[in-house]
DNA sequence: CGTGCGATTGAGTGTTATCAAGGTGTGTGG
DNA sequence: CCACACACCTTGATAACACTCAATCGCACG
């Protein structure tokens, strides 16, 4: 609810997501379009902010925390089918009902468009087609990266894939240096990581205390992550070595 | 050769996959100048189209015939991450290399553009661009899919999901009828779908032979596939036995 | 008739799941 | 302030499922 009201009257000229989003390549009329039907939604760790098979009448974008779309299985199996960032986007134009669920992993800020008024949009606004098209085809390349991992990757690849692909994304906002150790927090639970990976949650536990043994990967605590060498964990991720970084 | 021959001098208004393709949605002149860019290719079942890595000059759309896309380690470990049915888009515009292998998994005609101009044909054809994004979506949509498959299915359920998948596109092809048995060839090796479901062959084989031990599938030969009883082999795969039919 | 590819089947192994117990840390109420 | 509850995590013992290695089969083709 504050963060609610943090946000209730930004400007789009001063959105932290505004260069990466769906409104990146609007202009500024275009933006004051999207500016009239946007609203703010808030939402605390753990909240459900669709429930697959659930009527969406929005669209919108991750403005901060992290959410994932899951799927489950009847007799309760479930596998995350992906992970939203700041600055991905929620909803697919002309769907009428959620195909997954959505969750707060952790609390979460969301801009919200009314799903008629954004598809009038989508049609008289070629720069927010643009951007989506974009933007689905980074996660569909990203979803193919992950079937990888889940087909033929062992439990301790994926772990070192799933580090490595936080360490990196966190790499690119925050530290500048190429060389030397990166340190981040773990937005997942060992459960979150499991079904991620397709794994159960003891085996996380158990590679990711394996990985901590083999000196991969430094523990200050059960979150906090210390990569002291990001070739060596590339490595046991099964990547090239090199090359990868700004991939 | 002689199946490139036989769709040299095709015009789009004839094509198989006209109503489908990323041109679905195109006007008789915006058709035109597409057709002006096309040139029709064709590849015997097992030739590469394209190898991962290499500079793509052309983009374009599957007319008959299966490819697949797949990702390989160094190690020589493989995942397919997509199966290309006719009117499928192959090619992103905006990228300079392909990021996967694609192979012709049976004989192969593709319809293709080089880039370049259809780059350009994106900016001032709308149609072409909303098409395609409609077309990404739905791409990840069954990679979504494909994740829980992937990461949280048992051998004997990707193996049902994946007849029941091929069974429902050839459904929605050919017969009409809601029910009764289906029958079709699978247009994949063992190997293939092993590397479609991360299995073994080994393990594939095994257990469409179980499948067809417990009645699920009849083998007339080892790729002719009949379906007796739809709804049982989607409990077997796993997924809600009703409603999934016109998913 | 031999060759080769695709597929099947068997035996043994190993990675990961399952079941179970216990540990750590944080917030809440007595 | 302490004790308790709870969520999250770790670790151990055991078992199951899928992989590996290997032999064989069937069929198409030269």
């Amino acid at each position: 609810m504050t963060l609610k009201a943090q946000f209730d009257h930004t400007n789009c000229a001063e959105c932290p997501i505004r260069h990466r989003a769906v409104c990146a390549h609007c202009e500024k009329d275009e933006l004051e379009e999207l500016e009239s039907i946007k609203y703010y939604r808030s939402f605390e760790a753990g909240q459900t902010v669709i429930w697959s098979g659930d009527p969406m009448n929005f669209v919108g974008s991750v403005v901060s925390g992290i959410a994932s779309l899951t799927q489950t299985m009847e007799d309760g199996r479930t596998q995350m089918v992906g992970l939203l960032l700041p600055s991905d986007f929620v909803g697919r134009p002309g769907r009428e009902n959620a195909p997954y669920d959505v969750v707060a992993t952790t609390d979460l800020v969301m801009c919200c468009f009314r799903k008629k008024p954004f598809e009038e949009l989508m049609v008289t606004t070629p720069h927010i087609a643009q951007r989506l098209l974009q933007m689905t085809l980074d996660e569909l390349d990203a979803a193919r990266e992950w079937m990888l991992v889940l087909g033929r990757k062992t439990a301790r690849e994926k772990i070192a894939s799933l580090l490595s692909i936080i360490a990196r994304r966190d790499a690119s906002l925050h530290s500048s240096g190429t060389v030397g150790p990166i340190v981040f927090d773990l937005p997942l639970t060992r459960e979150a990581m499991a079904d991620y990976l397709g794994l159960t949650l003891e085996t996380v536990s158990r590679q990711i205390s394996a990985l901590k043994k083999d000196k991969v990967i430094l523990l200050e605590s059960k979150r906090h992550v210390t990569i002291p060498d990001m070739g060596r964990l590339m490595e046991e991720a099964g990547d090239d070595s090199d090359g990868g970084f700004l991939v």
